[in-house]
RNA sequence: GCCGGGAUGGCGGAAUUGGUAGACGCAGUGGACUCAAAAUCCACCGGUGGCGACACCGUGCGAGUUCGAGUCUCGCUCCCGGCACCA
């Protein structure tokens, strides 16, 4: 055994066995438990980021611990090939985005390679190819088939200089991220999925995720956000046409305080009274600048205009005047708002500027109403007031008889409304899954039919920032029509990336296959077991595959309805901040790694200066590792530098995985020398020869107690894998164990023997975090199979047990003191034991005991 | 604005079911080894008071429940993630 631990060495050694016994490389086998771990597929920026290796690390880790648990192990790899990102790089350096996409996924794969992931590459998938995303559009023309897919017109920012769509990201400041123009938002048909039509069963299968987290369902359930309610008409007639507005409402109760209506400005009402009065117009018009955000909608000024068009309250049969409100979204219900500024604190607010009047119509335990100033309980339920025939009503009554009287009239009835809007996914883009239509002048919108499939997307194409370059490509364009055989034109706009990444697990499981979407090999894997990637996918991509997969059930594809029976939200990856401010222009931001932090001698920080001049610059906070703050820190350097095993060891250590992660240079310096602590304790050891027999009934005290934390270590460390995921403290617990170890002086056979058992379970703890090393270290330690093929091994109960243990000793809840006391000892014993205690006694002194408490095996608490 | 989460020494974090606050690691300080440095090893390392034994205070802020609260309840502050076209 070589004495220095050299991962340049011994990394490329242990890939090197991997690949050519072929490890990782998994069949469909009946015979064993299959457990298919996925992490998210990676979108090929160009290198990876500390975010993919924490990732890939916590699945790898995880993946490795299950196999040597039995399980036979699926963990794939692929890549989310199509986005905004490679449409940017062609613009920026004129390369086509398939190429430079296509070499990002080459350099990103030397490095997942290099980092000793136990990766199946057979089953690798790219959603950019052909043979992947023609099942986006053959499973596109089933939902067309069976009315899940449909047309509608839908909202997007346009940018009026370029004449193009821009995504959110692209929209700084209300403002085009090219152009500097104020952005417009912009009516145009697009195709949308019905996932609405799957709200109730979305909603109600998260209690059938119990290995989900908790915030993650929370967080779905309220983005679906069922409520019941009343949808109302008021009825109106202008200029002769008799018409309803409609609104949906959870406070019908509420209804007798209504003193005027809001609808968007898209709403038909809106159009109508801006066809009539010029003010209307010009705030209509108004309302169309700005971005589709939903973060800055709602954080606009509330503003409106009255339309000088009333609607007839259903109930009271007063004239309700109409407004136009800035706030009203059209995609939201019905458009449309009925205005309560007694009891909603929005329309309060908005009354107030307007000059409303505003009614009280629930009372709450006789509580003082003002209109001056608006408070909380406002909103509170409670007890009609000033409401005609509900006067004295509860909530629930009141809603129930306004909804039968409304029902009785034809205006109204009790409604389940969602939030959750359906699946807008025509995107005015390039590099993208084509959307199999054809439009013919005389046919309409034509399917492409199967046999036709893939619409292939052209790879040499350059996007200059002026709109789709499809859309200019008379080669895509032309075609004929499927239907009667003239010419027509090809649908140019591309699929939402996200649908390219709601299925991809369905077919690492059905890899290679060129005749259909998925087949019996997905069903032996399916679901995937544990899921994990980023928190920031808790709602969208989560959504969408648990519905995608759904639709897959109902075509007859699978039998899952849930993809993914676990899952694991790992938390970011952060760093420092540094920039400096000149007089005059822009925010300049340092790398930390430029950067020399001052200390105290405290070893408190006091200050930073940049290396280069030595001048002082600002400490900006932590933030996410990104490029615009110039905060990212190269795992390849890393890699290079210390190796694979020491970046994963100190990714896994540094934080729990659900947890954000604060890089730290110093602390992967750390991880480094762990890794040659351990190399040396090894080496101390055999070096030494080796090492006899173990015979446990002639051990020495100091030797069993060597052996009993070793064991109690596997108990912790197979409990923090397996159950709490929580690797940081199985690591922790591991050098712990490794601390004793180097205490532990005793070159006696027994004392050798025992030395050998330790280090054997330490080299298999330590295996799924840090194969390389640990794959030398179990050779060295004089077996001849690999690691990676050991099962994991299970704790000895008779090296756990324990004659004594120590009690901690509380009076009135203050730690006063420890005693020993036999495991297992009853109450008696230990109270007395406790009392006999000098630092214990002086506390209790003559005061009556009040009050004895015990914990067995933990404390006790004595009460005077 | 709305939804979700978080806050513990100089720093990252530990405390698993309400039961020893600060495991493990980093940084720092002192020492050993060395011509010297690096590497390595040993010791100390929340605050205040005390020669010391020890005592008191201490988990973002303010209340509360409990024999006992970092952990539970209520009310705040600040930070992070998401908000439907970034992925």
């Amino acid at each position: 055994m070589q004495e220095r631990y050299d991962p340049a060495q011994i990394e490329p050694a242990a890939q090197r066995v991997w690949e050519e016994q072929g490890s990782f490389a998994v069949t469909e086998d009946p015979t064993r438990p299959k457990y298919y771990c996925l992490c998210m597929f990676p979108y090929p920026s160009g290198r990876l980021h500390m975010g993919h290796v924490r990732n890939y690390t916590i699945g790898d880790v995880l993946s490795r611990f299950m196999r040597m648990q039995g399980h036979n192990v699926l963990q794939p790899m692929g890549w989310d090939a199509f986005g905004l990102p490679a449409e940017n790089a062609a613009m920026a350096n004129g390369v086509p985005p398939a190429k430079w996409t296509w070499d990002n996924i080459a350099y990103m794969k030397r490095q997942l390679k290099s980092l000793g992931f136990g990766i199946d590459w057979a089953r690798e998938v790219a959603t950019c190819r052909p043979d992947y995303y023609r099942w986006n559009q053959w499973l596109f023309l089933r939902m067309l088939e069976r009315g899940i897919a449909y047309k509608k017109t839908g909202t997007v920012n346009w940018d009026p200089v370029d004449q193009t769509v821009l995504a959110n990201e692209q929209v700084i400041d209300g403002r085009g991220w090219r152009t500097g123009a104020l952005v417009e938002r912009r009516e145009i048909p697009m195709y949308y999925l019905r996932i609405t039509d799957y709200a109730e069963e979305l909603l109600a299968a998260l209690d059938g995720l119990p290995g989900w987290p908790e915030r993650v369902r929370l967080m779905q359930a309220n983005w679906i956000g069922r409520s019941e309610g009343v949808n109302l008409a008021f009825p109106y007639d202008i200029d002769g046409t008799s018409g309803e507005l409609r609104v949906f409402t959870t406070r019908a109760d509420t209804i007798m305080g209504v003193t005027f209506v809001a609808v968007a400005a898209e709403h038909p009402l809106a159009t109508l009274a801006a066809r009539r009065s010029e003010r209307v117009r010009a705030f209509v018009d108004e309302c169309r600048r700005g971005s589709v955000m939903e973060a800055d909608l709602a954080t606009l000024d509330k503003q409106g205009v009255p339309t000088g068009l009333f609607v007839t309250h259903p109930l009271t049969g007063a004239k309700v005047e109409v407004w136009v409100g800035n706030y009203v979204l059209m995609g939201y219900g019905e458009g449309a708002v009925m205005g309560v500024p007694g009891h909603d604190e929005r329309d309060f607010a908005f009354a107030k500027k307007y000059g409303l009047p505003i009614v009280q119509v629930i009372d709450v335990e006789g509580q003082a109403y003002s209109t001056d100033a608006w408070e909380p309980w406002y909103a509170d339920e409670g007890t009609c007031v000033h409401s005609g025939p509900y006067d004295g009503l509860g909530y629930q009554a009141a809603v129930d008889a306004i909804a039968a009287d409304l029902e009785a009239k034809g205006l109204g009835r009790k409604q389940v409304n969602w939030r959750l809007r359906d699946w807008g996914i025509s995107r005015q883009r390039y590099w993208g899954c084509p959307i199999p239509i054809i439009h013919c002048e005389s046919c309409g919108d034509v399917p492409v039919p199967d046999d036709q499939l893939p619409v292939v997307l052209p790879e040499d194409l350059v996007p200059d920032g002026s709109g789709n370059p499809l859309a200019k490509n008379a080669a895509f364009l032309a075609c004929d029509c499927p239907n009667c055989g003239r010419p027509a034109r090809r649908e140019t706009d591309t699929m939402d990336t996200f649908v390219d990444s709601s299925w991809y697990f369905f077919r690492y499981a059905s890899a290679g296959n060129d005749g259909a979407m998925v087949d019996a090999r997905a069903d032996y894997w399916m679901p995937v077991d544990q899921y994990i990637g980023g928190i920031e996918h808790a709602i969208l991509h989560l959504l969408y595959s648990r519905f995608w997969t759904r639709v897959m059930r109902d075509c007859g594809l699978t039998q899952v309805s849930e993809p993914f029976t676990r899952l694991l939200t790992q938390g970011m990856v952060l760093n420092e901040i540094y920039s400096r401010k000149p007089a005059s222009g822009r925010v300049v931001y340092y790398n930390p790694a430029e950067v020399e932090v001052q200390l105290d001698e405290k070893g408190a920080r006091t200050g930073a200066i940049l290396k280069a001049d030595g001048q002082p610059v600002e400490c900006g906070g932590i933030g996410t590792m990104s490029k615009s703050k110039n905060n990212g820190v190269d795992p390849q350097a890393l890699v290079d530098r210390y190796g694979a095993d020491t970046a994963r060891l100190f990714m896994m250590f540094a934080a729990p995985p659900e947890q954000t992660l604060e890089w730290s240079d110093e602390g992967v310096e750390g991880g480094f020398r762990f890794m040659k602590r351990l190399w040396r304790a090894v080496h101390l050891h055999v070096s030494a020869g080796p090492a006899p027999a173990l015979d446990v009934a002639a051990l020495g005290p100091a030797q069993r107690d060597l052996r009993r934390l070793a064991h109690q270590t596997l108990a912790k460390v197979t409990d923090d894998y397996g159950r709490r995921r929580t690797f940081n403290t199985a690591i922790a617990a591991v050098m712990e164990l490794l601390n004793a170890v180097g205490r532990f002086d005793d070159s006696s056979p027994q004392g050798r023997a025992v030395l050998q058992e330790t280090l054997e379970l330490t080299v298999l703890m330590l295996s799924p975090v840090v194969p390389h090393a640990t794959h030398a270290l179990w050779q060295a330690l004089g077996h001849a199979g690999a690691v990676v093929d050991e099962r994991w091994p299970e704790p000895d109960a008779a090296a756990l047990v324990q004659d004594t243990v120590e009690i901690v000793v509380q009076v009135n809840g203050k730690l006063r003191g420890r005693v020993a006391v036999p495991a297992g000892a009853d109450e008696a014993t230990a109270r007395a034991a406790a009392l006999a205690d000098p630092g214990v006694a002086k506390f209790v002194g003559d005061s009556a005991i009040r009050k004895f408490i015990y914990v067995p095996g933990k404390l006790v608490n004595v009460v005077v």
